[in-house]
Order: structure tokens, then C-alpha cells, then sequence
DNA sequence: TCGCCTCTGTACCAAACCGGACAGACGAAG
DNA sequence: CTTCGTCTGTCCGGTTTGGTACAGAGGCGA
């Protein structure tokens, strides 16, 4: 029991990483939860009592607009947590998060959290350098949907999402992906069936498959890159977090 | 002098909360600095050595995207304070913050920065709160820049900055707000002319005048008001946002 | 005062996208 | 084997925006 949580906890880029005490604590205090397809995570301004380390599944963080749209701001999977919020002292967060892909996560209680933080350089290093690439990837996706098509963008969270369930075919919808990209469903059905076409993803009634990686990646935009590079970054703790970006203010 | 100072960092919201040790701190180890019109303050990936906490000045955040199209991502003004990446454990940012609105800043050195933060409660708890409202905005603005039209974000635009200089009047030129929204300068122009028509603003070759602030906020996007309603909420240890509940402070 | 540079107004075409709608196709449930 | 709901393909008009270009107007320096 004990060996197959810890094979689960390897899965987890954060968890993964602990040894000792550390990883005995989060052992003894946690457990494994399964969420289902769409199911709810974390509802705005609500309390935060529990944080969440996803093993093959993929969460998902969005916004609610006035008008009722939602759109996706992020992405949670086994490179990462939720609850990000309690990190910075808060303890609950505007938006919502879901279940994108079904599967299963590690449960921790926000109290063992904060005591795994006080506790653990190594733990609170980590989800700091988390932390990190998140807020990064927050601010190339405000570039990202203003500047980038559906296509592109389309290509990006496929590959996304795919990086984090680490299997080529996964649940998805032309309905759902259209409001996580906060366009509308026949674009992204155009923006699918030319991706089907040249071969790079085959799918079918609510099913997705990736055939051709490399290809994804040369049509998506580089915003894809940008924050896998990001989180790559994070995971090697003497890598320099940064992507090389060097240019000069317009 | 000091008293000079002091009233100066009164008109920060981190710095003017701050009492006693923390504040003589602030006065002892820091000065004020001068930021011109587009003046460089942070390039990507560079080691960040001082941190700012502007007093009336307006500094901003891009993004470089591969083709060269730089666009903004965030607002820094006497609400807050730059060098966020320092509060996460790292040292640099991937991203460019330049001079908006040229004006004083408090510049303190990364390493009284972190003093402070091993010394002061409050002053952790206040730059938390702020890193919370921050990132609160990223998300915010992910939705804003795929949802809202040139003219809501113009007039979002107008506002956030006003709030930060705190005055009708500042510089700004169409080419600008159109780099900052990601448009293009003929749409500003549209929109902005259309705002003046209104009689919202005025603007004359690089210089805006906020006419009428309350058709502005109703001409603008709902993202005006969420973001204003966090910074205000954070920077008040006993506000009450949400359902009611009281954020802790870390 | 003159000339130049910046800022703004405007125009035009093309592409992308919205909004909405409809129909066919598939699969699950009965 | 039907039925029904979901998922996908497609269409069309209208709007927004991208890309580009040009000209006028104001301010500033020579």
C-alpha cells in the first residue's frame, strides 16, 4: 500500500521530489482522491481547505466573466498544485478550478500544507519556484490571447494538456476547448479539422489523439515553449528560471 | 528631510503602513529615485538588485513575444511594488518593466527587502496581499484581453493608470495604449476619439485629461472594477471581500 | 520664422472572428 | 433496433480588427 502511494507521489513533479521526513509527512497526512471529468475543485471565495497534487489527472483554473462566459486562465497537472492562494497568505481565490481530465491526485489538508512549508526547505523551495513559473505562465497567456489565433492557440492546449496526463489520447470536446480558449465552438471545430487534416491529431466524438508531437509544437504558438521551459526550469533547482529572453523596451 | 520622506512614503500603500522599526528601517535603507518617461527599470532574466515602491509614478510590466510585439501585462503604481519575483524565491523576472508615467519611487535593495520580510509581520503580510491582488489581476486580464473590445480596454486603461498617478492629467499617446493593449494604433485612435467625443476625456498630442471618471468606469470593462476591488481589499488587513470571509494574513 | 518630427485622423482591403443556426452522424440507453 | 442527446461540420451575415498607408496639425528647435 504504502510503496504503491509512493510510486503514485513520484508522479507529482513537487511531491516527487521529497525524501525523509518530508515525504513521510506527506505519506501520513495525505491521501490519494480521484476527480471526475468536469468535477469541481475549487469554487470562488470559498475557503481552501484542502490542496491538491494531481498524479495523471489535469485540473483546470478559470474566470467567470459578469456576462456569464468563462475562460481558462491556467493549467494544473503533475507538474504542479492548486491552492496556490494559501501560499501567499490568503486562503481562498476568485476564480474556479475543475477537473479537466479525470484522474487521480494526492490530498493534503491546508493545515499539513502550511506545516510542510515550515517545515521543509526543500518543499517550500519548490512550491515557491512553482509559484514562480505559474505567475510566469499568467503573463504570457495575457499576451497569448490577445495576440495569437485560435489555431495556435488551439495547438498550445492541446500540447499543454497532453504534457500533464502524459498519455496521447485524452477526453476532450470542440465545445469544451472553445470556452477554455474563450472563442466559439465552430472556430475551434475549423482549427481542429485543419490540425486532423494535416495529420498532426486525429479525434472523435469527445476523444482526442496526438499523432505527430513535433508538428503540434511547430504550429502552436510559442507561448507553449515559453512556459514548458518555464516549468522544465523550476524542477532543476540549479537551472536559472528564464527562457532567454533579452530585448529592449518599444 | 526625513520628514519629507516620510510624507512621501505615506503615499505608498505598502510603505505608508508601515510603524516603528520597520518604517525607520524603510527611511534608513533606502532613498527616493526618479524614473523618466520610459526610463528601463527591470530587463528579463537580469539579476534584480533593488526593488521600488512608486510614490507617484507608474511603472509597467510587458511581455516580448518572438516577433517582437511587446505587450503589457501589468501595472504597478503607489498600490504596490516591483520586484515581485523576490517574494517567490527568485531573482529575476523573464519579463521587461519600464517607466509609464515618469515620477519618484522608494528604492530599497533586494536585501533590506528581505529583512524586512524576516523582520516585519506586517510588512510580510501587506507585500503577500499585494502578490495576491497581483496575480488575481494576471488572471483577470487573461480574460480581459480575449473577451473585451478595443474601447472597454481603453477606458480600463485610462483608469487603472489614473488611479496610479492619481491625477486627471498624464502622458499618453495612442501609439502607446495601443502597444500596452495589443492593438493597433488606428483602433486606439478610434476608440479614443470616440471618448472624447463623449466627453469622457480629452487628449492632446501625448497628454490625456480624465473628464469624467464616472462614464468612464461604466464605459469600461468589468476588469476595471475586479482588479480596483482587490488592491483595495488587500491593502485593508480587516476588509472583508468574498462571501464575508476574512482573509488571513500570513 | 521655417522646417522637421511626432502625434492624430482617416481610409481601405482582407482576414479573423462572432453569433446564431441547422443538419447529419455517432453512440449510448432503452 | 429505435430513440434521443451529444458531438461535429457547415454556412452566412455582420462586426471587429490587422495591416498599411497617407496627410494634416501641433510643437519644438534651428
Amino acid at each position: 500500500m504504502r510503496n504503491n502511494h509512493e510510486h503514485l507521489l513520484k508522479n507529482n513533479a513537487i511531491l516527487g521530489r521529497l525524501t525523509g521526513e518530508d515525504r513521510a509527512t506527506v505519506l501520513k497526512d495525505g491521501q490519494v482522491t480521484s476527480f471526475k471529468l468536469r468535477q469541481g475543485v475549487y469554487d470562488p471565495d470559498q475557503r481552501i481547505n484542502e490542496v491538491y497534487f494531481p498524479i495523471n489527472s489535469v485540473l483546470s483554473v478559470v474566470t467567470h466573466m459578469e456576462n456569464g462566459t468563462v475562460i481558462e486562465i491556467g493549467t494544473i497537472g503533475r507538474e504542479g498544485m492548486t491552492g496556490i492562494p494559501l501560499l501567499m497568505g490568503a486562503d481562498s481565490t476568485p476564480n474556479t478550478s475543475f477537473c479537466q481530465v479525470d484522474g487521480e491526485c494526492w490530498e493534503m489538508s491546508a493545515s499539513t500544507f502550511r506545516q510542510l512549508l515550515e517545515q521543509s526547505d526543500t518543499f517550500r523551495a519548490f512550491v515557491n519556484r512553482y509559484l514562480q513559473a505559474y505567475v510566469n505562465m499568467l503573463g504570457q497567456f495575457i499576451g497569448c490571447n490577445r495576440l495569437h489565433s485560435v489555431y495556435e492557440r488551439a495547438a498550445r492546449w492541446i500540447l499543454m494538456t497532453q504534457d500533464r496526463v502524459d498519455e496521447d489520447e485524452f477526453p476532450l470536446t470542440h465545445e469544451f476547448l472553445a470556452t477554455m480558449l474563450g472563442s466559439r465552438r465552430s472556430g475551434v471545430t475549423l482549427a481542429a479539422a485543419a490540425l486532423q487534416k494535416a495529420g498532426f491529431i486525429s479525434y472523435h466524438r469527445g476523444c482526442i489523439t496526438v499523432l505527430d508531437r513535433d508538428a503540434l509544437v511547430g504550429t502552436a504558438c510559442e507561448c507553449y515553449g515559453v512556459t514548458k521551459r518555464e516549468f522544465d526550469a523550476m524542477l532543476r533547482p540549479e537551472a536559472k528560471i528564464g527562457n532567454g529572453k533579452r530585448r529592449e523596451v518599444a
